[in-house]
DNA sequence: CTGAAAGCGCTTACAG
DNA sequence: CTGAAAGCGCTTACAG
């Protein structure tokens, strides 16, 4: 017995109608008037068979996969991604998609647009970092802006003033790093508060001179808000090294928080990020769906020895 | 002017010949006699016309994409894992497939394959825990166990002879943490040594009560060999937690050596792993290509302050 | 040495 | 209410 996969002329000619009629019940064809008994000679004839459409005839007809293609960038080994991931992989699923998430290198990834013909491509860092609320509203906005909002509130709460703002020197961060400072630096002045701008390169060395510079420079500072968890360790390991202590010298908080943060020493105090309705919303958006009602995505801080 | 892509026939007609010899010049299809001056015509007609087979038709026609699809598995956010995919694509793409890699679910991974149709499904705990060289030759082995050897090796070099091999208690690293446990057994046999296998949960009590035992009933094991980094963290933290310190009390050496280990506090001594050659050897045995001579996968223990 | 034809498995005007 | 036919863009027996 050859079990080759069953297909729409199969279920045709067990439910005794053609493979017209099944595409419109399969695929519930608008303007069609198909009585409910053929409807269920259909489908009992689908379930009977197994059959399942084939996804590559398919595309080749409708001139695209029911695929969207999520391009990581930077982002890719952020904490969060991977309810992110998780969040939109389900939404893309229950509308007959798959998700396929590429970390790869651009020449890679025309290959991959050739082989599978996505129906949309997704750049994470844009969509993270735009969002799809009105711009400048004063708060309610979404994705990061957002969660930078929460990262500085606990700083705020806590009754720092002055807060440095510790970026990455690694280029492959922009434009997310030009973007976050911006949004600390608007959130910093809304609350009448400062945020200075450093840049923490990994290098031991160059860590500490930018740590000593910034003491130097700004010694009413009393606080650091890192870019995600590892600018963060860096700004501890060169506080370490000069003998200096969080919170007491300098409060650090991460964001973005990964596995590492607790187990640190000290453990850091980090920004937890629940991406997954984040995911969820720019799946929906993808497909043309309504995005329905927002609601602040879900972010705070995690509390620990840092601050 | 509409730009839709040009098709084989466009190519066909532009270079005076039917679409089957266009076919056969692309494929390079054996067992054809067509003179260099028709080859010719056709690429250079190719050519002129941008022309680019579409996958998808070919992928209906074929049955199959020219495409691979990795699993990750646990070995997700291994640090390796970037080395290995990039090999691993840098191969495949040299032979006209192109590479997906993923991280997800069951059922997503259902729909992925549908979609997509890969030629090959390739399991990454399978190809990277078994290797293809006959197992058991004494030294001469590929992939994990090589890896793990070097790990031990470093230890013995130093001097230890009573070694503990802390496994992560998260089941999902099955069957990986068995295999990594019978590997570094059998060659600390081999070197008259011992290992001592203990498993190390993530949160703070559990690992101190592993630790607690470990000195208890082993007090003559001298050293720490981990599964991977984030163990090697979660015992650096309980020895911290116990007034311990390392490499006086215990000796700690991490594997496939992340970005943290070198910031952590004290710095890690780690085994670095290049799995780019790995990930090009896998490839072509996926095509069912010759692998050619076996080289040792080059890895090496980084010396902290930790061993 | 080369081409007409069939067919991979779908979807969708079009006709009745 | 339903189906025959065309066609998405390829590859590959088959025939000459």
């Amino acid at each position: 017995m050859t079990s080759s996969r069953a297909t729409i002329r199969d279920v045709a000619a067990a439910a005794g109608v053609s493979p017209t009629t099944v595409s419109f019940v399969l695929n519930d064809t608008p303007g069609q008037a198909i009585p409910e008994a053929t409807r269920h000679r259909v489908r009992s004839a689908v379930a009977q068979l197994g059959y399942t459409p084939h996804r590559i005839a398919r595309a080749l007809r409708e001139g695209s996969s029911r695929l969207v293609l999520l391009r990581a960038g930077p982002l890719r080994g952020s904490a969060s991604m991977a309810s992110l991931i998780a969040g939109m992989d389900e939404e893309l699923r229950r509308h007959g998609h798959a998700l396929i998430v590429t970390y790869g290198t651009v020449e890679a990834e025309r290959e991959l647009l050739e082989a599978v013909a996505p129906r949309t491509v997704l750049d994470l860092v844009r969509i993270y970092g735009s969002g799809d609320s009105p711009q400048g509203d004063g708060g309610d906005v979404d994705g990061l802006e957002a969660h930078a909002a929460v990262q500085l509130g606990h700083l705020l709460e806590l009754g720092h003033r002055s807060i440095a703002v510790a970026l990455p020197a690694d280029p492959s961060f922009e434009p997310l790093s030009s973007l976050r400072r911006r949004q600390l630096e608007a959130a910093a002045a809304r609350a009448g508060a400062t945020a200075i701008p450093i840049i923490i390169p990994r290098e031991p060395s160059g860590a500490a001179l930018a740590l000593a510079r910034l003491r130097a420079e700004h010694p009413r500072a009393t606080a650091i808000a890192a870019f995600n968890d590892d600018v963060a360790f860096v700004v501890l390991a060169a506080m370490h090294a000069a003998g200096l202590s969080a919170p007491d010298d300098l409060a650090v908080v991460g964001f973005d928080e990964g596995e590492h943060a607790a187990l640190w020493n000290p453990p850091l105090s980090s920004l937890r990020i629940d991406a997954a309705e984040f995911g969820r919303r720019a799946a929906r958006r993808a497909l043309g769906l309504d995005t329905g009602a927002w609601q602040r995505p879900p972010s705070q801080v995690v509390r620990r020895a840092t601050t």
